[in-house]
DNA sequence: GTAAGCGTTGACGTCGGGGTCAAGGCCAGC
DNA sequence: GCTGGCCTTGACCCCGACGTCAACGCTTAC
């Protein structure tokens, strides 16, 4: 199978199993015309690194799973580096939400302040006569008004 | 104030002051020599900024801030656009949370799948005479020993 | 024989947020 | 007047995972 097949039947392009082969991570066999040359084992060889990459697993990290293929078992996983990587990633993916739910919350925190203080604000120049700072409001609503 | 002490005194570089400017984000007025020159309300302005950017919003999300504060309002996010901001950066967050924490099962489950394999076929190796096809297993514990 | 459609390598662009020179201007103190 | 420290602009460098040419060779069908 040449690279144009092989990219097909992954979904993916001919630049990314190039730049695959430039990573060391998937060399092809080279014919007569140096065309590069692959066979049934690449393609699943790139499934699992299309399905790590999915998961948001950068290429150095499918590496482990991929030579683990190679190497004849039957799953990437099988082997224990392949397992330090889930495992690494699992304790990355929980600080990574750790972090993001407390930033979520700070700023769902601001935005209900905001909100509040923007209906009190609302309220005063009801009653004031908009004595407040005035930003160009409305997001594009009015402006033709605004300059004319 | 010259760029050098208002970027002491915000906890970041002359270039990131720059560079900032070059995005139109924090134009800086010039005295005769074409030094650039700041005030008080400068200082404000960077800091709704380096806080925003804590939080993970990128440059371009903090404009609204700005201009708010620019515009005379006490708080960078008195206005709509930056209430607007503020709900969209909730919103991906609350997504991205949600991607991850599927991921994270996904993985979670895989780790388990594959520790739980792993323990098989060791089990499979003490009783038939390591039959399984090896890895380079180990991640170094005992190269040299390999090796040797 | 010639055009289409594959393949090859190499090089540069992308995106964000700056880092890191390089070459030179301005100003203060001694 | 000289040194040191600040300032200026401009330009290239970084990360990852490719996209997008450019310029060329091979193969196949007509």
């Amino acid at each position: 199978m040449r690279i144009g097949e092989l990219a097909d039947r992954v979904g993916t392009t001919t630049r990314t199993l190039r730049y695959y082969e430039s990573r060391g991570l998937l060399p092809a066999r080279r014919d007569g015309n140096g065309y590069r040359t692959y066979g049934e084992d690449d393609v699943r060889l790139l499934q699992q690194i299309r399905t790590l990459q999915d998961f948001g697993f950068d290429l150095e990290e499918t590496r482990p799973f991929v030579e683990c293929l190679r190497s004849g078992h039957p799953a990437g996983d099988s082997c224990p580096a392949s397992v330090a990587v889930y495992r690494r990633k699992v304790g990355e993916l929980d600080a990574l939400i750790g972090e993001l739910t407390a930033v979520r919350a700070q700023v769902g925190a601001q935005l209900a302040r905001a909100e509040e203080a923007m209906a009190g604000l609302a309220a005063d120049a009801d009653a004031a006569g908009a004595p407040a700072p005035r930003c160009e409001l409305g997001e594009a609503s009015d402006v033709s008004e605004a300059r004319g």
